[in-house]
DNA sequence: GTTGAGCGTT
């Protein structure tokens, strides 16, 4: 059996991990001493530069396929906290504050399928390793005490947030599931969407798109019609969408306005005949596919559904669907088109993040029949477009 | 003492 000298960081001290018999290595038996790692890198002997490790469907691949994994000592990848490099100093200090609201807030977590036996202070002392835990929490039964099986926690920062809603955990002897509970609702979900005001009629949905491009992906541009001089404007990641907010921007000339898409649930209900469905519940962050009627225009790529993420965050969204990312035309590669290459860029973590979600380690756990967490019958596959809710309008 | 999809007596 081959083995595979892993260490967290470069530097530290590797641990052997055991490959399969096909060579390659399984993300979880990496993630199973590296919890919260998506992924290898290595440094390369001749060029001393960092070359990463080709991961898919849960399995990391080695570098060479004749001698395999060689002698190198590979170091651990993660989900990176979004950071931004040399833009951040264009950056103006409102959209820094708001983003520090908006996006590293914790909330409390759901655990599903713990073991009955797991208590607080095993459930505190699993999650630990992930960062500093402010709460760990089991519902048992009033009269016997009895665990329900689910529970919460609370971490101190987003990041060690973003690293367990990234991926599975094998708890006391059961995969468990941790999620954003639903209880948390819309609520305080950073939106994709933008409110674009002071448009003029000459400003039409082409202008608007390769305008706003540049600062990330966009995912939809809405102009009501008749003329009614404001326009949506939705991007892949909220966090685009929120930096934007309270800024004038210029357009073929025209001052416009960016802010908040405030959500105006009663007057716009069937205004002009259209209907608005809302995303609740469960389908938070899949507005998905806009119909292509109205005044929507889809981001180029017609005839695949896309997927972005209304609420929460990429991490999010990929925990609630079970770590998979199969749906229709994910595009991860952030600001498409526009020249200067975007305010955030390319960082969504964690795109290895159809880790793990095969039949082959599911196989591997709990000690119950058919040894898998609940909400997975072995495959997880909540996320394949099919079921996203049409978001026909979407005024938020 | 059993059980296995869900959503928190504060």
């Amino acid at each position: 059996m081959d083995f595979v000298q892993v260490s967290e960081e470069e530097g530290d001290e590797p641990i052997e991990l055991p490959a399969e018999e096909d060579g390659t290595l399984l993300l979880s038996t990496l993630q199973a001493q590296f919890p919260g790692s998506c992924g290898l890198k290595y440094r390369n002997m001749d060029t001393k530069a960092v070359r990463g490790v080709r991961s898919n469907e849960g399995r990391l691949f080695p570098p060479s396929v004749d001698s395999g994994w060689g002698e190198y000592i590979y170091f651990c990848v993660f989900p990176k906290e979004n950071k931004r490099k040399s833009d951040d100093n264009l950056e103006n200090s409102t959209a820094k504050t708001k983003r520090i609201e908006t996006r590293l807030r914790c909330t409390d977590l759901i655990v599903l399928g713990l073991p009955w036996k797991t208590t607080e202070d095993s459930l505190r002392e699993y999650f630990e390793s992930f960062g500093e835990v402010l709460m760990a929490q089991i519902k048992k039964d009033v009269k016997s005490g009895q665990s329900k099986g689910f529970g919460f926690v609370r971490f101190g920062s987003y990041e060690a947030q973003m690293r367990v809603l990234s991926n599975r955990h094998l708890i006391d002897g059961r995969w468990c599931e941790v999620k954003v509970p639903n209880s948390k609702g819309m609520g305080h979900q950073v939106p994709c969407k933008v409110f674009v005001g002071r448009c003029t009629e000459d400003i039409n949905s082409d202008d608007l798109r390769e305008y706003f491009s540049k600062f990330g992906e966009v995912t939809d541009v809405f102009i009501p019609r008749p003329f009614r001089a404001f326009s949506f404007v939705t991007f892949l990641d909220p966090d685009v969408a929120q930096s934007l907010c309270g800024e004038d921007h210029i357009i073929k000339g025209v001052s416009v306005h960016v802010s908040n898409a405030a959500p105006k649930a009663e007057q716009n209900r069937n205004h002009q005949g259209q209907s608005y469905n809302y995303n609740t519940g469960n389908s938070f962050g899949m507005h998905s596919y806009h119909h292509p009627q109205g005044n929507h225009i889809n981001s180029g790529r017609s005839g695949h559904h896309r997927v972005t993420f209304q609420g929460g965050n990429f991490l999010s969204w990929m925990a609630q669907n079970g770590g998979h990312s199969n749906a229709n035309n994910l595009n991860n590669c952030g600001g498409g088109g526009g020249g200067g290459g975007g305010r955030k860029g390319s960082n969504n973590p964690n795109n290895s993040g159809s880790s793990g979600m095969n039949k082959v380690d599911n196989s591997a756990c709990n000690d119950q029949q058919n040894g898998c967490a609940p909400g997975n019958s072995g495959w997880s596959n909540q996320s394949s477009g099919s079921q996203n809710s049409v978001d026909k309008s979407n005024f938020l």
